[in-house]
DNA sequence: AACGTTGTTTGAAATGTTTCATAAGCTGTG
DNA sequence: CACAGCTTATGAAACATTTCAAACAACGTT
């Protein structure tokens, strides 16, 4: 430490009997300058606690070293497995990951893109609030790489990397169809949230292809997708006379379904043999409930991964191309749907 | 966009008519700069589509705006509600919060806070690996606010917000006690976790002022603080003969509880009544978990935004002086310990 | 002895801001 | 009209790097 400032470049040349540039190389391209004085310049750095200036590089040399994810809902723990995807990808590439929270208000989405945008991150990440938001396709239009991340962009102006939401309705739904019932609940929203309506949809597509009368697939609206939700959700749904009531429900993600679990054993129900329950996403604490969830996995790191690796294209091939990735989910079956269990 | 280059002050000087240093004005104290031009700057700005350069702000001014945490498991969602905490802070003191993540390995820890000192962060909040770890000392003394979380740091060179693990460990097994449970399986790991260390020693603590025969806590190491551990010992602690078998246990973290409730569950044990369990942290799963689970809660939000506010004070009154702060954790009694559910 | 080659080091310019001392315009006062 | 006192605007310096053309040194060839 030079006198209370920290160290520069500077103080390490003047430490080390060489010039600017020399100590700029060692650090840089450290084969060009010979062993003896770069032996000399690392121990200047090192006496002096010397720490580059990354906003001064960065500056100069026009470019950063971070990319940034900025998440929907850090409560949820799939964002956080994408977010580790993310990591991984970054950790390949030698960069690091800058992770935001937007808590789905659009307001404070637009605050971290603003201060990202500043940063000069070389790419943005993003599960927008809204992904019609025009103000992202004006960052991408300023040649910021940006990807969507589980939703599908709008309009082809960037990359986008998503599950089929509409096909993990279906396929969940047919699910339950398979294993015989004919009164189904779907327990999902708001409905401003785009993977709600399309894998509500995708429900609907095949209830109606299997022939199944539209009535009996009741629609059970949550303010949100959380585990207190699918409690409230499963109240509302003890409450549906014996007669109507459905004997299966399928979550638009397993926040909800846990809590429709949770609140369904408590009020004495046995799952599956009463009510089977399937939720979405198939996090980690789906496998590791009471009685271990059914899920519509989506491949959450390598969601990420795939974004990651979008964002970097973009970034540094000039010749990328837009594309929009779409993963197919898969569904996972377990011990809430299915009665006995086949050795889980 | 100026010609492809992205414009900067220069370029909003000339378009508008005014000097470089009125637009810094305009952007720093906009009360000195007369109303008209103001406008005209503005327009500029939106006009070109100007976005300032943070690396060249910070260059010059000489201050960050961002603060960071480095949390030890990202599979946890105990940090990520640290982290939530510290981002509430951060957001009422208008800065950002750089997220990273060292998944328990010392080598990418170290990188993390290599590459955020070299941002020159206004703080490193951090749940390090090794507590001891010279190097954490090394930064402080640098003069860098750091804040240890969830751990004491060691020395008195820095700040750090914990709860009293030991006091933890005591209250969750003498609750168990209290529940006339005489034989108890303690189950975490592994040792080089201060946290499991400190929670198993108060368990041992308070079995012995009980006056219980030591030989009645049966330790059960684990290899890390996950859910497929949890069910592990749970396999383990079903293989020990009926006579010796504990009726009750305290496990280290709630994840390792959650995945010996499941286990347990699955084996076709009833909880709490043949076997008793308490977790700790009182993370959201804890309540949700078909058998809600006691916990030994840490106010988990509280614990971030009180680092965050140390870390700021750190940062800016130059009469700081290091506080080690603990907080006290609390038993939340589930229906995984009390036998008739009063009123849960 | 002159020359080219190769490997190493240097010095100055450039990056986009902020800051601060100074200048320029006004307005009202003696 | 001169001058003080404001309010606003300006221009240059400073921040810590990187980059790159140019200088230098050492050495073997012709």
């Amino acid at each position: 430490m030079v006198n209370g400032r920290t160290p520069s470049v500077k103080d390490v040349a003047r430490s080390a009997g060489v010039s600017l540039g020399t100590v700029s190389n060692v650090m840089n391209r450290p084969e060009v300058v010979s062993p003896a004085t770069r032996e000399r310049v690392e121990r200047a750095m090192a006496e002096l606690g010397f720490v580059r200036n990354e906003s001064a590089r960065q500056l100069r040399a026009g470019t950063s070293r971070t990319l940034a994810y900025v998440m929907l809902d850090g409560t949820n723990p799939f964002f956080h497995d994408v977010a580790q995807g993310i990591e991984l990808a970054a950790e390949d590439a030698d960069l690091s990951l800058f992770i935001c929270n937007s808590n789905s208000r659009a307001e404070r989405e637009e605050v971290h893109v603003d201060r990202l945008m500043q940063q000069r991150v070389q790419g943005i990440l993003i599960t927008p609030v809204n992904p019609e938001a025009g103000y992202l396709a004006e960052i991408a239009r300023r040649g910021i790489p940006v990807v969507i991340v589980d939703r599908v962009g709008a309009g082809g102006v960037f990359c986008s990397v998503a599950v089929d939401d509409v096909l993990g309705g279906r396929i969940a739904v047919e699910h339950l169809a398979e294993q015989g019932h004919t009164r189904v609940a779907v327990v999902g929203g708001p409905d401003s949230i785009g993977q709600v309506r399309e894998r509500v949809q995708g429900a609907r597509q095949i209830w109606e292809e299997l022939g199944l009368p539209p009535d009996d697939l009741i629609y059970l609206p949550t303010a949100a997708l959380t585990v207190a939700e699918g409690r409230s959700a499963g109240e509302r749904l003890a409450g549906i006379p014996a007669r109507r009531r459905p004997t299966a429900a399928f979550c638009a993600n397993d926040l909800l379904a846990l809590g429709l679990l949770q609140q369904s054993i408590g009020a004495g129900l046995r799952v599956p043999e009463e009510l089977a329950i399937v939720g979405f996403d198939d996090i980690e604490f789906a496998a590791a409930a009471a009685v271990p969830l059914t899920s519509v996995r989506q491949p959450r790191q390598e969601l990420g991964r795939a974004a990651a690796q979008l964002v970097l294209d973009e970034a540094t091939n000039p010749d990328h191309e837009h594309q929009q990735l779409t993963f197919v989910p898969e569904l996972v079956a377990r011990a809430s749907t299915v009665v006995r269990s086949r050795g889980y």
